[in-house]
DNA sequence: TCGATTCGACGAATCGATTCGACAACCGAG
DNA sequence: CTCGGTTGTCGAATCGATTCGTCGAATCGA
């Protein structure tokens, strides 16, 4: 392999002078410069990042948390996986992905060993532990999402604003003439983790629930597909009967529909739905009135973050805080009530 | 932050000592590891990857090429993207992501900054040029997915035996009775680029239909929504109507069920619907005969081939192919056709 | 023609960890 | 009491790129 000391042998040149050539940062000779490049073109030579990092002490790396719990998959976490490795790149960034389930002992390591210059943290928690690991050591962050907003004031976070998201749903419903709705929030063991999205879904609801003094009935998701179909079936079953459901919880949709159907149930005829959020691929979201979880601007607003988090080194500053308006969908909107039910 | 320097100061030893503590490539004595340990514990220290990076030539991390076409997003490659990334981890590497769209610049870039030690190709092609790309430098690699066999000679790779699980799917439909079966393949998109997982299914239905002289119906998918409804509904009317159906394109699968229902068809009494591969969770797939992607033990093999690949510089010996046997996997079976149809 | 200024390139120090050769201190054997 | 052999630790070189200080050559005006 290449170094800097066989380009510059080959250019006739010092290597400090092959190092000038490529930041830049000092005036060289048109002829020089030529002289360098060729010799770069003819030995195929790329400068050794680590080379870079150590004197540097910058590795132009980005930590991704991805969140795990043993055994679940959020499908969703993939897209926004690839859409900030993309936005990383757009500010000449690599993303390093961070899997290990609660994530406090692998990011340490990484803020440590300087393998990251900064981090990303996706589905942050009600005072997650990964926030005060890495403000132990002053390690640029960036959240996507956020718990309580008092605990992350030091810290830039992007979000959609769940709870209004989950509170425009229901109103949607209720203007379109409904009474009785339900709200399918976030799984069990989202909402024991305390996952913000899953807290701030809850307190829209509510809120929703309050201001239009409709009949709106919270139930939790679950990760179990025979429980999830009995606890569908008792609350659909319910009198007065509920004629909108509002779903957080995407990931079982295709079980859900189906128990709906199961039950006899017309979609958007006997019961309208309205989703709130995004599953990984369009395909699957035809047809239902739907508000957006803007997928793409949220990844690149918290890259932006965590990339001027790492500048702000020096003078901190108010840390941005972005929460994003939700908004219908495209599509169709919610069904009215039949008279009939 | 602390260096290697601060420990051995505090610890009143050299440097050189602290490494050999950590390393153990040399002996030390008891009372001198105790007071190097203590010494590292009040530091916190760390030692600095791109030191260590600069000195062994070795980084510790894999690269994930991670496919893209802009606009596309397969559910599942974040799925794969998470479970290398928990193998790697098991053998001490950390999975930097490269999405850029063909990636062939992008992996050029990491293997010659020595960013990685080795790549995973997700999602390969036939004639892959990254490949090629990759061989240039002799950068360690090893394939999920595989194109043409006599291509890949050198380089390891595991899949998915796709043409024996389509040849599968469309042996139990025959098996259950149906006689006219219609195979759903990957979008054309997907063929045009030349995928393996699309060829290999597309050569396991034709395989299946000599063997088991049945009448199957091949007919690629789309990405295209409406386009799609509109085949899907001139492949399904067409006469001798199909009773079975054997789809490898998932990602749109609600679609596919809302049109068979627009169809007034029902499921599986009048279709019986057979799935090849996962999505990404499980809860999508429930109540259906399917063919199993072994995700998990895919992500594994792919990271042990890499690993051993970067071992295996010197002697380079015969690259290891894994092609894994399709199965079942658990629930139902595939329906019989009704008498009626 | 000479001193001052500018331009372009060089040399050496530096970042932090690893590793080889060397060297004390200590042991037992002769 | 000394010599050969361990045992444990140290010092210095090394990996490759960056950057500051310096210095020779070219340029310009007086």
């Amino acid at each position: 392999m290449a170094t800097i000391k066989d380009v510059a042998e080959r250019a006739g040149v010092a290597p400090s002078t092959v190092s000038y050539v490529l930041s830049g940062s000092r005036k060289i000779s048109e002829q020089t410069a030529k002289a360098v490049h060729e010799a770069i073109a003819e030995l195929g030579y790329h400068p050794r990042a680590s080379a870079r990092t150590l004197r540097s002490a910058r590795s132009e790396v980005l930590v991704l948390a991805v969140p795990r719990e043993p055994g679940k998959y959020r499908a969703m976490d993939g897209r926004f996986a690839i859409e900030i490795s993309d936005a990383a790149r757009g500010h000449g960034y690599d993303v390093l992905m961070m899997t290990e389930p609660d994530g406090v002992d692998g990011l340490r390591r990484i803020a440590r060993s300087g393998l990251a210059d900064a981090a990303v943290l996706m589905a942050v928690r009600e005072a997650d532990p990964r926030i005060a690991a890495l403000r132990e050591f002053g390690f640029p962050t960036a959240l996507l999402g956020h718990g309580d907003e008092r605990d992350e004031t030091e810290v830039p976070w992007v979000d959609l604003d769940w709870e209004a998201a989950v509170a425009l749903a229901v109103r949607e419903c209720v203007a379109a003439g409904h009474r009785h709705v339900v709200f399918w929030a976030s799984a069990e063991h989202e909402i024991s983790a305390r996952r913000g999205y899953a807290m701030h879904g809850l307190d829209g609801a509510r809120r929703a629930a309050v201001e239009t003094g409709a009949d709106v009935r919270v139930h939790p998701s679950t990760a179990d597909p025979e429980l999830l179909r009995a606890r569908l079936r008792e609350v659909l079953g319910a009198r007065p009967a509920p004629t909108a459901l509002v779903v957080q919880h995407l990931i079982p949709l295709p079980l859900i529909l189906d128990e709906i159907a199961a039950l006899g149930l017309r979609v958007p005829e006997d019961l309208a739905v309205v989703l709130v959020g995004s599953l990984p691929d369009e395909h699957a979201l035809f047809a239902f009135p739907r508000i957006d979880l803007p997928v793409s601007r949220m990844a690149t607003a918290v890259v932006q973050l965590a990339v001027r988090a790492i500048g702000a080194d020096a003078e901190p500053g108010p840390a941005r805080h972005e929460l994003m308006s939700p908004g219908m969908a495209p599509g169709p909107v919610v069904a009215k009530p039949s008279p009939s039910r």
